[in-house]
RNA sequence: GCUGUUAUAGCUCAGUGGUAGAGCACUUCCUUGGUAAGGAAGAGGUCCCGGGUUCAAGUCCCGGUAACAGCUCCA
C-alpha cells in the first residue's frame, strides 16, 4: 500500500500502482467524470499512469490550468492525427498547448494548407474524436525512437530526439498517430466535443529566422459546445475594444500611406488626451525633482558612433541624412540618451549635485520591420516619456525605488492592476552581445533584484533579454485579446557614462563616473494610449477624456442658451461641445451615448428659464437638473477627487 | 523581413466574367421636439496601384503597395 496525500492535508491509502483516475473514482463518480489530469509530487501525470510511491496528489479538472493544458495538448495531437490522414507524408514539428488553445507546426511539403482548408481539418478532427480513441503512453529508447520516426520520414522529430537523453523519451499514440511527447494527455479523445481552428500562419522551425518556415495551425477546443460559443462571443467583444477601431471611431489618431506606414498622426482629440497625460506625468516629475529639457530630432553620426548605437544598429535603422554642403551625416534620433549625456557634459558636476534627473517627451524614429508595425503599439515614430537619471553608484537603488513609485502611481491612476513585471538580465554565455564589464553588470543586476524585493514586486526573471547596454525592469500590460506589450521600463546603464566619459567630482576631490538610469513610466505615448484605449474601451476617466460634456438643446430655439452655457463651461476649463443639429432630443442622446462622452446636458425651455442644465450621465441616464455653474463645480470636484488619489 | 489573408462610397459591408449596390454618415427641404434612431429628396466611385488572360475583368492570373493574424525582430 502507498499513502496518497491530498491538497487539504487528508491522507488515504491505495494499492501501489494506483492511478489518478482510480483515485478520483474512489472519491466520487462525478469527480471521475470531470478529472482531466493529476499532479503527483508537482509533476503532471496522465490519469492512467501508475503511482508507485507515497505521493502528494492533486486532481485537475477543466477549471485548472493543468487540466486545460492536458485537454489542449491532446487536442493538438488530435489535429495532427487529422492532418496525417488528410495530408499523407506531412511532417510534424512541435504542437503544444498555449494560453488559449493549442497549435501544431507542420511541414506539408509541396502542398499549401490554406485558411479555407481549416473547416475540413476541423471536421476530420470531430470524426476522429467521436471514435473515442485511447491515448497511450509508451517509453521508448533513443535508438528505437530515431528508427521509428526516421522510417516515417519525420526529420523534425528526429532532430528533437537526437537532443534528448536516452531513458527519458516517451511517445503517445492514439489511433494511427504516434507522437514524440512527454505528455501529459487525456486518457482518450472522447471529452473533446467542440473544436475551432482559429488561424493559420507561418512560424520558423525552432524560432530561428534562418531555418525553414513551417505552417502553424492554431485552434481551441472545449468539452462543451456552449463553452466554445461563449469563448467566441468573448473574443468578438474583445475585438470591439481594439484601439485601432476605437481610435478611428473617436477620431483620436490616423495613419496615411502618403505620410508613411507606421507614422501615427495625432488628431485633435487624441492630442488633447496625450497632452493631458503628459501634464499628469509632468506634475509627478516635478514632485520627484525632475528637470525637463528639449533636444533636436536629429543628431550627428559621431554622437551615435560614440554611444555605440551606430555599430549596433546603424545598418538596421533609417539611413543618415546628408547635409548638401559639408557632407556631414545626421541620424534621426532613435533614442534620447546620447543627447541627454551631452546635457550632462555641458557643465561640471559635484557629488553634491547628484542625482541629476533630466526628462524629455522625446520623439524618436526607429526603422521597425514592416511586418512588426501594429496600430499605435509598434510604430516607426513615437514619443517616449523619457528621463535619464545621472547618479552616484550608491544612489542607484534609491533612484530605482523612486522610479518604481512613479510607475506605480501611473498604473494605479489608470487602474492597470493586471500588469506583469519582468527583470531582463544578460545571457552570461553570450559576451558578444553586451557592452560593459561583467563586474558592472553584476552590480546593476543585483540592484534591480534587490529593489523588486524591497517593493514586494513579483517580477519574472528572464535571462538573455537584457538590452545590450544594461539590464532592465519592464512592466507589461495585456491588450484586449491578451497580447503583452511593454509599457513602463527602468534600465540601468553603466555603459554610456563610460563611452561619453561622464564625470563628477567626489568628496575625495577625485573624478568619478556616474551611473545612468533610463526610465519611461508610460513607455511611449503611443503604446500607452493604445493600451489605455483597450482597457477602457474608449471610456476614459473624466480628467483625461478629450470631451467631458456635450450640450444637447431640445430644439434649435434653445441653441442660443446652449451657446451661453458652453461659453461659461469653457471659461471654467470644462471640455464641452455643443450638438446643435436639427434633430430630436432622443436622436441626439443616442448619438452622443455612442460617442462615450461622460456627461450630456439637455437644455430646453425650463432650463433656459432657470439657468440650469438637465444632466445625463453616459451609460446611466437622467441625473436631474442643476444650475450650470454648479455643474462646472461638480466636474471640477470630480476631477480633483480623481487627481487627489495619486 | 518571412508565411497566410484582405483591399468596392467618409464608415461598415454586399456584389460568383456582361450597365456599380445597401445601411450609416454627408447636403438640402419639411418638421421644432423633453431623455437611445422623425420624414423626404439629393450628392457621393481611379472597385488600392501596374501588367496579363478574355469579345468583355470590381470579379480570373502575375507583380507591387498597404492593412490584418502569426513568426522573427525590437536601442
Amino acid at each position: 500500500m502507498i499513502k496518497i496525500t491530498f491538497p487539504d492535508g487528508s491522507i488515504r491509502e491505495y494499492n501501489e500502482g494506483v492511478n489518478g483516475l482510480q483515485i478520483a473514482e474512489s472519491l466520487s463518480s462525478s469527480l471521475a467524470r470531470e478529472v482531466l489530469a493529476c499532479g503527483v509530487n508537482g509533476e503532471i501525470y496522465d490519469l492512467e499512469r501508475s503511482i508507485n510511491a507515497d505521493s502528494l496528489v492533486v486532481l485537475y479538472k477543466w477549471d485548472d490550468d493543468e487540466g486545460k493544458h492536458a485537454f489542449w495538448h491532446t487536442s493538438a495531437h488530435l489535429m495532427a492525427e487529422a492532418l496525417q490522414e488528410l495530408y499523407p507524408g506531412i511532417q510534424f514539428g512541435i504542437g503544444p498547448a498555449i494560453e488559449n488553445g493549442f497549435y501544431y507546426d507542420v511541414d506539408p511539403g509541396d502542398t499549401v494548407i490554406k485558411e479555407s482548408d481549416l473547416p475540413i481539418i476541423e471536421k476530420k478532427m470531430k470524426d476522429l474524436a467521436s471514435k473515442k480513441e485511447a491515448v497511450v503512453r509508451k517509453d521508448i529508447s533513443k535508438t528505437d525512437a530515431l528508427k521509428k520516426f526516421g522510417d516515417e520520414g519525420q526529420t523534425y522529430k528526429c532532430e528533437l530526439i537526437s537532443e534528448l537523453e536516452n531513458g527519458h523519451i516517451t511517445t503517445y499514440t492514439q489511433g494511427a498517430f504516434t507522437d514524440l511527447c512527454k505528455g501529459p494527455h487525456l486518457i482518450n479523445t472522447a471529452p473533446i466535443k467542440a473544436i475551432k481552428l482559429t488561424s493559420i500562419a507561418g512560424a520558423y522551425w525552432r524560432g530561428h529566422e534562418d531555418r525553414k518556415m513551417l505552417t502553424r495551425i492554431y485552434g481551441i477546443t472545449f468539452p462543451k459546445k456552449k463553452m466554445l460559443d461563449e469563448y467566441l462571443v468573448l473574443l468578438e467583444e474583445a475585438k470591439k475594444r481594439d484601439h485601432r477601431k476605437i481610435g478611428k471611431e473617436m477620431q483620436l489618431f490616423m495613419f496615411s500611406d502618403m505620410v508613411g506606414k507606421g507614422l501615427p498622426i495625432w488628431l485633435p482629440k487624441g492630442t488633447t488626451l496625450r497632452l493631458l497625460l503628459q501634464d499628469f506625468l509632468r506634475k509627478i516629475q516635478i514632485r520627484y525633482d525632475y528637470q525637463e529639457v528639449i533636444t533636436p530630432p536629429i543628431g550627428n553620426k559621431m554622437l551615435y558612433v560614440t554611444s555605440g548605437h551606430y555599430a549596433h544598429y546603424g545598418k538596421d535603422s533609417f539611413q543618415p541624412i546628408h547635409t548638401p554642403e559639408e557632407g556631414e551625416e545626421y541620424f534621426l534620433k532613435p533614442m534620447n540618451c546620447p543627447h541627454h549625456c551631452m546635457i550632462y557634459k555641458n557643465s561640471p558636476h559635484s557629488y553634491k549635485d547628484l542625482p541629476l534627473r533630466i526628462a524629455e517627451f522625446g520623439t524618436v524614429c526607429r526603422y521597425e520591420q514592416s511586418g512588426e508595425l501594429h496600430g499605435l503599439t509598434r510604430v516607426r515614430s513615437f514619443t517616449q516619456d523619457d528621463a535619464h537619471i545621472f547618479c552616484r553608484p550608491d544612489q542607484v537603488k534609491d533612484e530605482f525605488l523612486h522610479v518604481m513609485d512613479i510607475i506605480s502611481i501611473v498604473f494605479r491612476s489608470m487602474s492597470f492592476d493586471n500588469f506583469e513585471a519582468q527583470i531582463s538580465l544578460r545571457d552570461k554565455n553570450d559576451h558578444e552581445k553586451y557592452m560593459g564589464s561583467d563586474e558592472n553588470w553584476d552590480k546593476s543586476e543585483k540592484a534591480i533584484i534587490e529593489a523588486c524585493k524591497e517593493k514586494g514586486l513579483k517580477a519574472k526573471i528572464e535571462y538573455g533579454e537584457a538590452a545590450f547596454y544594461g539590464p532592465k525592469l519592464d512592466f507589461m500590460v495585456k491588450d484586449a485579446i491578451g497580447r503583452r506589450w511593454q509599457l513602463g521600463t527602468i534600465q540601468v546603464d553603466y555603459n554610456l557614462p563610460e563611452r561619453f566619459e561622464l564625470e563628477y567630482m567626489g568628496a575625495d576631490n577625485k573624478k568619478h563616473r556616474p551611473v545612468m538610469i533610463h526610465r519611461a513610466p508610460f513607455g511611449s505615448m503611443e503604446r500607452f494610449v493604445a493600451v489605455l484605449i483597450e482597457h477602457t474601451a474608449g471610456k476614459f476617466p473624466l480628467w483625461l477624456t478629450p470631451e467631458q460634456a456635450v450640450i444637447l438643446p431640445i430644439s434649435e430655439k434653445f441653441n442660443d442658451y446652449a451657446e451661453e452655457v458652453r461659453t461659461y463651461l469653457k471659461s471654467k476649463s470644462v471640455r464641452v461641445i455643443l450638438d446643435d443639429r436639427n434633430e430630436k432630443i432622443g436622436r441626439k442622446i443616442r448619438d452622443n451615448e455612442l460617442k462615450r462622452i461622460p456627461y450630456m446636458l439637455v437644455v430646453g425651455e425650463k432650463e433656459a428659464l432657470n439657468g440650469t442644465v438637465s444632466v445625463r450621465k453616459q451609460g446611466e441616464g437622467d441625473k436631474g437638473t442643476m444650475k450650470f455653474e454648479d455643474f462646472a463645480k461638480k466636474i471640477d470636484e470630480e476631477v480633483q477627487n480623481l487627481i487627489n488619489k495619486w
